[in-house]
DNA sequence: TTGTATGCAAAGCGTTTGCAGTGAT
DNA sequence: ATCACTGCAAACGCTTTGCATACAA
């Protein structure tokens, strides 16, 4: 069965309280200003285990590694910001996309990434090529 | 300065002649029909060499690793298969997206992914989970 | 001939897993 | 006292890089 342990609290309550999507290395910082001693393999286990349980899920950018948010945010897309790289929730949606794809295409589900500058980051920049880093 | 080599010819022929954009590993595959002792690195480094020339393009895909179409392509998107999880092009496109960023963010650019069941796969199956895989 | 491109193998990076020890119940 | 959880290190999958050789020019 499930234990409660202090690396998960710490593991859970880093994410609860960040205001935006972490990637797994920023759950280890932030948690282990409670549980020094905390690994990484510890937080990628409790990530996998609270996202099968329901209490978290994955937030998948195209070229970015997984970021984990808490779940019950239902339908949403996110906004990455092309000079911090940070990403931020959007609550908000297109809608129905199912006419954009081709003749005998059945559209079921759709992502959604928006790219700028986000609150804290003023002026625009060049833009950059956005990729996966191994 | 650049060299024609038989390698390189293989690789760009292979992605010229596919109909979607293609994983690495895929590109190897095909281009190992024209040169044998071809290496993935040798593949990696031209598809490197070719997006940074303009030739192709990298496609991002949440969760996914990078796949390569010719470049030229403008704005598109892009519709991934739940069944056999191929990926298509999009030449359709919901337009302004800007307003639907929180207020204070700055949209100048965003990314669509489309999901469901492509042509070759017929009826609709139980939505799965898509995630990156290491 | 010259030096870029190749193939192989090793290294990197993020993520996962094996294992013995730790600690919640 | 159990047995799930943890930390460490090794293993993994994909991508990149070092190096000696091969080959386009």
């Amino acid at each position: 069965m499930e234990r409660n342990t202090r690396q998960r609290s710490a593991i859970r309550d880093a994410i609860a309280l960040a205001d935006r999507p972490l990637l797994p290395q920023e759950v280890l910082d932030a948690a282990q200003q409670d549980v020094p001693g905390l690994g990484i393999a510890t937080v990628y286990r409790n990530l996998k285990a609270l996202v099968e349980e329901g209490e978290l899920q994955p937030v998948n950018l195209p070229g970015e590694n997984a970021r984990f948010e808490l779940a019950g945010h239902q339908h949403h897309h996110h906004f990455q910001c092309l000079h911090c790289q940070r990403v931020f929730d959007v609550h908000a949606c297109p809608g129905d996309l199912s006419k954009l794809a081709p003749p005998g295409f059945l559209v079921e589900d759709h992502d959604l990434t928006l790219y700028g500058r986000c609150k804290g980051c003023a002026a625009p920049a060049p833009k950059k090529t956005r990729r996966k880093v191994a």
